[in-house]
DNA sequence: CCCATATACTTACTTAGGTAAGTAATTTTT
DNA sequence: AAAAATTACTTACCTAAGTAAGTATATGGG
C-alpha cells in the first residue's frame, strides 16, 4: 500500500464513513445499516443475494448487517418463495424515515465534493473505474 | 453512502487492501502491518505518534498493529527520551525482507494501475486530494 | 515546589468486512 | 428416484479501525 494513490483512496474511503457516521448517529444508524437501507429504498423487497451483488460485499457481510437492522427495527425479512433464500424489506418506521436520512447524507456529500465541479466528480469517477483487479486480463474482460 | 463516487471509493479501496493481503500472505503479513513496515523502511525509526499521523489513523490502531509486528518479528520498540514515547524501528530480518516486499506490491500496485495512464493517475490523485471534510456551520460547532 | 493540564500511549468495546467451514434447500447427474 | 453437486445463507474467527476512558510521563502556572 505504500503507492500514494492508494493511500489517498484508502483515506478518503474512510473519511467519508467516518462523516457518514456523525450524521447517522443522530437517527442510530451506522454507515453499513444505511448502504442496505438505502439499496432496499432504490429497489424495493430484494433477496440478501442481490443485496451483496449490489453493494459488491461478501454474503456474511449482508447477514450481520441485516441481522442489526432487524434488530432495531428498520428491516424485515421473510422467506422466499425458494427457502433457501431470506427477502428483506424496509419496516414502516424506516419508509417514514429513508427519505429525511437520504436528504441529510446527500447534503454532506455535497459538501465533501464542494471543491470539485460536476465535469470533476465525473472525471474522478470515471478514473476510479479504470482501477481493475490485477489478475484480470483483457480476455477476462471481454468475457466479462 | 448512496453517492456513486463514494461508493467506487469505497469499493476501490477495499479491493486494494484485498488484491495487497493476497501479495503479502506469502510473507505472513496484512495490508495495514505492510504500511507501518514501509513507513519505518521510508522514515527510519519513528515515535507511534509520528507513525499515526502519517498514515492518518488514530493512535489505537499504531499500538495494536506494531504490538503484532513486534510479536513476529517485524519490529521493535524502545523507549525515547521522553519516557511516553514508544520509538518504532524494523527489525534485521525486516531490513531484509522489505525491499522485496516493496517491489511485488508495487508490481501489484502496477497492475492495478495499468488501464490508466501516468497523467490520469496524477490527474486521479489530485481530484481526491480536492475531497474534503465538509464545512460545519455554526450550529453544528456549538453541539459540537 | 506542587498542582493542574496536556501529551503519548494503552485498553476495552464497537462497527466493518474478509475467509473458511457448516447447514439446509434446490438442481443436476446418473 | 437416489446420489452428487450447487446455491443461499449462517456461524465462527480474523484483521482493520474508530471512540471513550484509563495510565504514566511532561510541562507550565501559582
Amino acid at each position: 500500500m505504500e503507492n500514494l494513490l492508494f493511500h489517498e483512496i484508502h483515506q478518503k474511503s474512510r473519511l467519508a464513513v467516518k462523516e457518514a457516521n456523525e450524521v447517522l448517529k443522530e437517527f442510530e444508524l451506522y454507515s453499513a445499516q444505511w448502504s442496505i437501507l438505502f439499496c432496499l429504498k432504490q429497489f424495493g423487497p430484494m433477496t440478501q443475494k442481490e443485496i451483496w451483488q449490489y453493494l459488491n460485499v461478501e454474503a456474511p457481510t449482508v447477514t450481520r448487517t441485516l441481522a442489526k437492522l432487524e434488530e432495531s427495527g428498520w428491516a424485515g425479512r421473510k422467506e422466499g418463495p425458494d427457502k433457501r433464500q431470506r427477502i428483506a424489506c424496509l419496516t414502516p418506521k424506516a419508509e417514514a424515515k429513508v427519505t429525511e436520512i437520504e436528504q441529510r447524507i446527500t447534503g454532506l456529500e455535497d459538501g465533501m465534493l464542494a471543491d470539485l465541479t460536476k465535469e470533476e466528480q465525473e472525471q474522478l469517477k470515471g478514473l476510479l473505474k479504470k482501477i481493475k483487479s490485477p489478475a484480470r486480463t483483457e480476455k477476462d474482460v471481454q468475457n466479462g
